[in-house]
DNA sequence: CGCCTCATGTAAGTAGTTACATGATTCA
DNA sequence: TGAATCATGTAACTACTTACATGAGGCG
């Protein structure tokens, strides 16, 4: 149930249509909860009819026009409940790691060369977060107002920051254990 | 599509039913890649039925009887082909980050307490994990056999230590910016 | 017998993914 | 006018979650 509040945090942020959501989430809250444009209609329509959002009454709402939402009372209301309320945080899930187990009884036959593609994209996405960080908050004025956007973003950095170090590390691990499937057999 | 190569894993490591199986999810693999026992039955009979693994002929197979399944060829086959495939990662999907970007609008009352509880749990799961690493891979007999195993169990200690690192920065953070609803206001 | 636990399942609902459909606008 | 793109949506499917059902065996 984090859809609908991760749109209501962005809709407060600035109005948007669904497009302009769609876009923003790639860019920005996409970053640690990502959606697609057929999500975000769905969930809009749910959170207008549950009346925490509202269509903008610019034009006629035909299809293929823009319609921009705004929250309303309610779904503040809401988001600040959701934010307050406790939650458990939900395990691991990495298929990386699960394939790193199945090699150990299959063989690391190909896997290598996955590692290091992952090694790649997320070297990538990190360089992508270091230059926002960068552009947004620089040193010098750290003020008290967006300490917070700030503090998930270095949760980002510091994520794949381990990644790259760890993918390093299995890839130096690897070579040297082909398992059973590799070339020390077939 | 992990779900069924985290049990055909699971199984080549040893020959399971579905309850041990549910008990060594919560155990090992789960740390990775969680699993109810409803989700593990219904991919038994999934498996079973596509030729990958097969029923041990002890018992009747009636309903309350313990039934143990092990991998067929074309099982290991399927999951060495799925460990070389390429796949791509997963982006970043967590809700304590979307709180937080939504504190930054709603205020944060009431996330301080889930941020300090969210600390205490993963320092517990740090230290089961640190528990698990003196246990099964003590420094002096760190043979290549299992040097898969520990580099998985190595991503898992890392990254509750990220997160027992970030979550105290973040509580450091948070007082200071109470926001519109906080305690500044009300 | 009645109750508890072990063990295996079924059913219903929610969330997310993939593929496709349709109207409006722009531009050659 | 036809093609490309913008913008909003529908439909079908897969994965996961939650709640409940059922049989077997042990115990007082």
């Amino acid at each position: 149930m984090s859809l609908p509040h991760a749109i209501l945090t962005a809709l407060l942020e600035k109005p948007s249509s669904g497009l302009e959501l769609t876009r923003r989430f790639d860019r920005s809250i996409g970053y640690f909860w990502s959606a697609t444009h057929q999500q975000i209609y769905r969930e809009l329509g749910k959170l207008e009819a549950g009346g925490l959002i509202r269509a903008l009454p610019a034009e006629q709402p035909a299809r293929g026009q823009k319609k921009a939402y705004e929250v309303l009372p309610a779904g503040r209301a809401e988001l600040a409940r959701w934010t307050a309320a406790a939650q458990d945080p939900k395990p691991l899930r990495d298929t990386m790691l699960l394939r790193l187990r199945a090699a150990a009884v299959v063989g690391t036959e190909g896997l290598r060369a996955d590692l290091g593609r992952h090694l790649r994209l997320h070297e990538e996405q990190l360089a992508e977060y270091e230059e926002i960080e960068r552009r947004d908050f620089p040193p010098e004025k750290d003020g008290a107002e967006d300490r917070l956007r700030h503090l998930v973003l270095r949760a980002g950095i510091d994520l794949e920051t381990f990644w790259t170090r760890w993918l390093r590390h299995a890839l130096t691990e690897l070579p040297d254990l082909p398992g059973p499937s590799g070339p020390g057999r077939g």
